[in-house]
DNA sequence: CGGGATCCAGAACGATACTG
DNA sequence: CAGTATCGTTCTGGATCCCG
């Protein structure tokens, strides 16, 4: 069983090819999704819509602004949708696209692997701080 | 379909239990992924091991600052390693380790995805943009 | 309640200069 | 070649006020 190189996408070509940042759908996307809010709003209306304030009830620690801003950017590139409901204090409700679910499932991967070899990234880290702080002349060779 | 829920991981729990960000795997990681270089790099290191200016030569708009940077945070979260060759002028050598090339696989899904539906998105935004802004004159698209 | 507008602090990033 | 140090800029995101 090779190494399935899974980079080989056409992702590998950017770096042979020309590249273009804005037109590179990966740092498109990778921007989006790397963002601070972005992921856990979906996770938020993956289960089911959402109204504002419950998404603010959600996630306390983002502003109402940031939440905004997310939400237009998740509408903007058609992974939600929203829906005013003219009730007196009107209430808005955002849902998944279609387009927005589909993305659950990739992201759910990388979350997957985040939560599998956290541990081991954290003591990777652990390991890399005390060595700087520690063993002054610490060399390696191969 | 059974696309039901791919974000019930634990990753769900955070919103109802409650959610320390920087005890969070998922916001690590995506730290990580989402800034501005770090992907591109794995995904420079997929192939084969690299030098430090043949990185930069395949990602030319990259600072060293920001290239030193983000090889420093790779090796510090044990993605990948750096190997020193006293030639007479040092060369270094960055390569995965398996840690690093175990997380290209996740990653691939939504480079994956990011791909598929880039037009998509491109579409939704531009549809989103239009609506929004209504009138004819759109300046220079990237 | 939902969200736009403004201001501002801090982080991210680029450019440059210097070192071994 | 492979960095480090410093500076300045841009970008991000939080706080606050306001409005329908």
């Amino acid at each position: 069983m090779s190494d399935d190189a899974p980079l080989s996408t056409s992702f590998g070509d950017w770096q042979t090819a020309g590249f273009d940042a804005g037109a590179c759908p990966v740092r498109n996307v990778l921007d989006r999704i790397g963002d601070k809010w972005t992921t856990l709003t979906l996770a938020a209306l993956a289960a089911r819509p959402r109204r504002f304030s419950e998404l603010h009830r959600i996630m306390p620690d983002i502003s109402k602004r940031m939440l905004t801003q997310t939400l237009r950017d998740l509408e903007r590139d058609g992974l939600a949708t929203r829906h005013v409901f003219p009730t007196k204090p009107p209430s808005v409700e955002y849902r998944l696209s279609p387009l927005g679910r589909s993305v659950l499932h990739p992201l759910a991967g990388l979350i997957g692997w985040a939560e599998q070899n956290f541990a081991a990234i954290t003591e990777a880290r652990r390991r890399y701080d005390t060595m700087r702080t520690g063993p002054p002349a610490e060399e390696e060779a191969t």
